[in-house]
DNA sequence: CTAGGAGCTGGAGTGCACTCCAGCGCAAGC
DNA sequence: GCTTGCGCTGGAGTGCACTCCAGCTCCTAG
């Protein structure tokens, strides 16, 4: 399977320059936000054709990608902005950006123990709910204090929170 | 530390019931979005004073972090009061309450690896970095695709990607 | 008893990230 | 050559989850 030329690539672009509907299939961004996207400034590398409709070519591909992990990651649209706004490669701003993306590798971390130690607290429930069905008991919520006590020493005791807990 | 008797509690609140105030330091909430959660029915057991104000005992303190834990793991504020409205802890209910929970479960857990995905993608586009400015070379993402399929074999030689993509 | 701060309510306002739409042009199959 | 459909643009609209506000009451310290 060659791949196609380098000089072909950048000469005359091949079938690996995909459509915005074919970018919108593989990527799962839809069509409305992938032209808003790029009005807003997301999405540099996006050429056209002499009548105007959007072609992407491989690169392209690769930024929205990244775009993507930062979107999905938490970082707000005007952040991803400024980010691709830090010049056009250029060696002086490379730091940077760099520093910008280890900023949000640490954001990821720390939403990643987040939702772990939510996971828990979801997992813990559904413990909860286990014994009380396995005993046929009532209440839960606005259950009576002993019965919440009772049930949370029984997670503690079973580990089942230790255990979830990361 | 004696815990007070639970008579105690249910009689004559001691000073574990909360104010509002409280409740938002504790949870990090704030006391707009605690009073608008109530006013959406996703947190009963909230108590009121002789004079109208809110007073958290620590069920509902509990209560809370669940809400919290759901909220923050994508679960949208309508099917949370959805799974609070499933009844006053009755026995017949709590399969079902069960069955949302584990379904949150599941999601949880692919937003979990999505995330770790998206950092191995953020991790890997550091690496790149790394190796432009080490190599004091410009362009990254305009540049040409020499340089890119260069920079993904390095890394994926190096072992970055791999390493770190779960 | 009074002054200042905290809380209350109902409702309006905000910010973000899309999403939809009208009105148009290009393009390819019949 | 004409229809059918995709794509384009600028701008308006939407949904969600808060957040703010006015106008009031309540509580506490002096």
């Amino acid at each position: 399977m060659p791949r196609p030329s380098l000089a072909a690539v950048t000469a005359a672009p091949p079938e690996t320059t995909l459509g915005i509907r074919q970018v919108s299939e593989e990527t799962g961004l839809s069509i409305d936000t992938l032209r808003w996207y790029e009005r807003e400034g997301l999405l540099p590398l996006v050429e056209r054709t002499a009548g105007g409709q959007r072609r992407y070519p491989p690169a392209a591909l690769r930024f929205i990608r990244l775009v993507q992990a930062l979107r999905r990651t938490g970082m707000p649209v005007a952040d991803v902005r400024r980010f691709i706004e830090l010049g056009g490669g250029e060696l002086a701003n490379h730091p940077e950006r760099m520093a910008l993306l280890e900023q949000q590798c640490a954001q990821i971390e720390q939403r990643l123990a987040e939702l772990q130690d939510d996971l828990a607290v979801v997992r813990a429930k559904i413990a909860t709910y286990r014994h009380l069905i396995a005993r046929g008991l009532d209440c839960e919520d606005d259950l009576s204090e002993e019965l919440v006590d009772q049930l949370r020493t029984d997670e503690l005791l079973a580990g089942t929170l230790l255990d979830l807990q990361r």
